[in-house]
DNA sequence: TAACGAATAT
DNA sequence: AATATTCGTT
């Protein structure tokens, strides 16, 4: 049965070409109804090299819009909070009416939330502020979702094994400890001190209050006027320079 | 001159 | 990796 080697061989062979190949031409559809996350978002996964689609209507809008173009869109980033619609809810019908992965955005690092959106089908669960390394690792769900799907219409009654997902989510599961730590520590400290050493030390942390004071200020101008100075002047924070805020936009944009 | 922002340094 | 500093441009 040499047929069957080639054959695995094949498949093998098609699907590091389905790797190589996606991450490039990835499409992602990025959700959020604040205009700055959203083109924070954006500028982040430009830097992925992913192709985006940026919307920042309202959720229904939205979901019919995926109906009418289903194929258009590998991927979906989404914000848990909708105006006009309950994140989970348009995780359930996503998940329901057409076969994409969803991954829920959030402000907030609580496990029950965490939980409840990768229960209600978050194939993964972003805290914001995003980083960087986040988004790189995304376009992999994609893949193991193809596979899965490929493997799973092939072979129904030969296997049923219940730790397919557990390969290449590694990292992305790390990551997301590593954020709730984090966000633990920060609480623990209380967030009414951004800066304790302002004086002896020049090192700017940006702290999750301290971002949230800069996203703040950015909503406040709109997209158009978001430069350094006018940031740090809404800021209002003893000790920060423009520099610092400049440094700081340089790398989330 | 002051501020920007890309590049570069720590 | 995160933040600071430098430097050419507006």
């Amino acid at each position: 049965m040499w047929y069957n080697l080639v054959k695995i061989q094949l498949k093998l062979h098609m699907e590091f070409f389905l790797l190589q190949m996606s991450n490039q031409h990835m499409r992602v559809l990025a959700f959020d109804d604040n205009p700055t996350c959203l083109k924070l978002l954006g500028g982040l996964l430009r830097k992925c090299q992913y192709q985006g689609y940026y919307n920042n209507n309202q959720a229904i809008t939205a979901l019919n819009m995926l109906k009418e173009n289903m194929n258009i869109f590998d991927l979906i980033i989404s914000d848990v909070y909708m105006p006009d619609m309950d994140g989970y809810k348009l995780l359930e019908r996503v998940g329901l009416e057409m076969d994409l992965p969803v991954i829920m955005l959030s402000g907030n690092g609580d496990r029950n939330l965490v939980m409840k959106g990768i229960t209600h089908g978050a194939c993964d669960y972003l805290v914001k502020p995003v980083h960087l390394e986040e988004l790189r690792n995304i376009w992999q769900h994609v893949i193991r979702r193809k596979v899965e799907s490929k493997s799973q219409s092939k072979s129904k009654h030969n296997h049923e094994k219940s730790d397919q997902g557990n390969e290449g989510g590694d990292q992305n599961e790390k990551l997301n400890q590593k954020r709730k730590d984090e966000e633990e520590d920060d609480e623990e400290n209380g967030n009414e001190n951004d800066d304790p050493t302002t004086k002896k030390k020049p090192w700017t942390v940006w702290s999750i209050g301290l971002h949230r004071k800069f996203v703040a200020a950015i909503n406040q101008l709109g997209i158009e006027k978001d430069v350094p100075k006018r940031i740090l002047d809404l800021m209002n924070v003893d000790g920060l320079a423009r520099e610092n805020v400049a440094s700081h936009l340089q790398v989330l944009m």
